[in-house]
DNA sequence: TTAATTTACGCAATAGATTGCATAAACTGC
DNA sequence: GCAGTTTATGCAATCTATTGCGTAAATTAA
């Protein structure tokens, strides 16, 4: 059997109220340094360790975050979900998967954490999930900041977010087929609206021709698939020079399918990916693309709902609503100058 | 504030004693129709749902499953995860992800999940990781269930597996590979014990060459690079007509490698690859490679891990220890008949 | 020096489900 | 129809950390 507060208490000649404070450090409270060491030497001592349990039926307070997933995982989803794990742990917090199902419904309490009791706060790593999340929390009167990793289709003040700077990568793109002579460009893939809204201004900007080949893509597990079934679309657009993808998966996907025609990559058409992940620079003979900082975000965010959790209403006002991640663009070689 | 269970006694007109073996259902005890449906109706009309914490504090059963991860997660375990996430939730346990640290060791307590008191059961997804966790475990006299999901260097009685049918799988490659004329052929890469006697073993009754370029790869997220890196050695190694690489990002990185030199694939030498991972079907023209059944592991590993835990120490001698997923060779293009 | 405040700590109630023990009612077998 | 068993349910103790309230001692202000 384990050791209890009480034992500690014993042992350090303190009540045990003092033993817990001490050992939450409540600033409400102060008490001199001996009786500090006196506690924390008993603690060692004894090799206690508090009773999540016990603590959490009292104080209902979990130390326990959310990680909202989506079911059907893109790797860009892994690239962060480990950092973020790790960087919510050592900020001493328990970070826990919280769905993997689309229908995520108050009732479902598919296990624990599904129903929201448990939770001080969400980082929700899907984008068209996190208003249902919201949603659900609102009707439930749980008040607890949440974190959208993703833009999702519309954006709602009651979230915060840290983004990729999106617009930002998409220019750079365009700067550079610009520079490389492109005019006529197709996007394919399809990568919710704040995304479209960033392509069409930045087409806008530099006044060129875009081409668009909307794919439905509802499942993230298939996106080479859906890239390399893309392939007899982007061949039908004759004078085109340059295709940009939604994600790395699908460019990957579309490169196999043109190759598979005896399309030249970027002899005849330049490719461009999305995300840089980690098969990027080995698919062909490496493909270019916007790097997002994965890591960035993710450590971010961690950060970001810490403060959320830790900080009173009024701090809360002066946190950022949106931290925006700059973008670079990493040039391969599936890309070069547009023909002629 | 929320129902308790006294609130649902009174209006089922029972005691809470009652409730509470009518909800977990306690087999030790009966109850008529009749208070069975009065209960059930009076827990819909209020939406109650029990309080976790009180019901862990007091009964210390907690229904929540440990999912041990390695720190930098190949691909593999991204396919493995979710379904096994979901096939536990599905049989009401709760999932939780135990650890994303080298080093895990009982005083970490790097989050509430680090130390093992709340867990009924462990999976791992991590070979090298199970001992250290059978270790700590029994250390603390915690002595659930763990079931693991790859064998390690060397397996343990007091554990339960899942693997893969890995010594089918080489062998199958081999059948392949003799088919086709291969008969002097490079293994590269590493994948630990197991897999090094399977092959051993599948070489030597196929009495075929094996030239082994073994390399050093730590870091499950640099397989693409450890890969590439490798392409230098096995061009050196002149007579020899295929390499049959430890995973498929080694294998795509070795492509990448071997291209960049001019050298052909598969009219200079055949690549194949190991996993079946989604891109493999999209790199270069395809990698021919052994398909491992991960949804199949995983639902097996979370079907097994449940049995373990709601069994009598009698019935769990009549579990399996170990169970085999059989594999599948995948041929593509990145492998064809021997030279001359 | 006294009143006012702050510092330092303890007492005891409390949270809500679980479970060992007890009992009443119903049933079974002879 | 009675002893013995099974079915069906309730009572009350229990698990352990937290926290509101209270107080004594120390410090500061006036």
């Amino acid at each position: 059997m384990s050791y209890k507060m009480s034992d500690v208490a014993k042992r350090a000649r303190v009540s045990a109220s003092t033993v817990s404070r001490i050992l939450r450090n409540e600033k409400k409270f102060s008490f001199s340094e001996k009786t500090k060491q006196n506690v924390f030497a008993a603690v060692e001592e004894l090799g206690y360790s508090t009773n999540f349990a016990a603590s959490l039926f009292r104080s209902k307070k979990s130390r326990i975050v959310g990680i909202a997933l989506q079911p059907d995982n893109s790797y860009a989803t892994f690239r962060i979900f480990p950092k973020c794990f790790r960087e919510l742990s050592e900020l001493g917090y328990s970070p826990v998967v919280i769905s993997f199902t689309e229908e995520m419904n108050e009732n479902s309490g598919i296990n624990i954490f599904g129903n929201l009791d448990l939770l001080c706060g969400i980082i929700c790593l899907y984008g068209n999930q996190v208003l249902k999340i919201l949603e659900i929390c609102e009707r439930q009167n749980k008040n607890i900041p949440i974190v959208s990793l993703y833009p999702g289709d519309t954006e709602s003040p009651n979230l915060h977010y840290v983004l990729s700077d999106i617009p930002d990568g998409v220019l750079k793109i365009l700067d550079y087929l610009e520079q490389n002579g492109h005019r006529k460009i197709i996007t394919a893939g399809s990568a919710g609206i704040p995304r479209e809204l960033a392509l069409d201004s930045a087409f806008k900007k530099h006044n060129m021709k875009r081409i668009k080949i909307d794919v439905d893509m509802p499942a993230t597990d298939k996106m080479f698939i859906y890239g390399r079934d893309s392939a007899g679309k982007v061949m039908s657009i004759k004078d085109a020079s340059a295709v940009i993808c939604s994600n790395d998966e699908f460019a990957v996907g579309l490169m196999s399918g043109l190759s598979r025609e005896g399309v030249k990559i970027p002899e005849d058409i330049s490719v461009i990916g999305f995300d840089d992940l980690p098969f990027a620079e080995f698919s062909g003979n490496g493909i270019s693309t916007v790097r997002q900082d994965f890591e960035k975000k993710a450590e971010t965010a961690a950060k970001l709902i810490v403060s959320l959790i830790e900080s009173t209403d009024t701090q809360k006002q002066f946190l950022p609503k949106k931290i925006k991640i700059p973008c670079e663009l990493i040039v391969r070689n599936s890309s070069g100058r547009a023909k002629e």
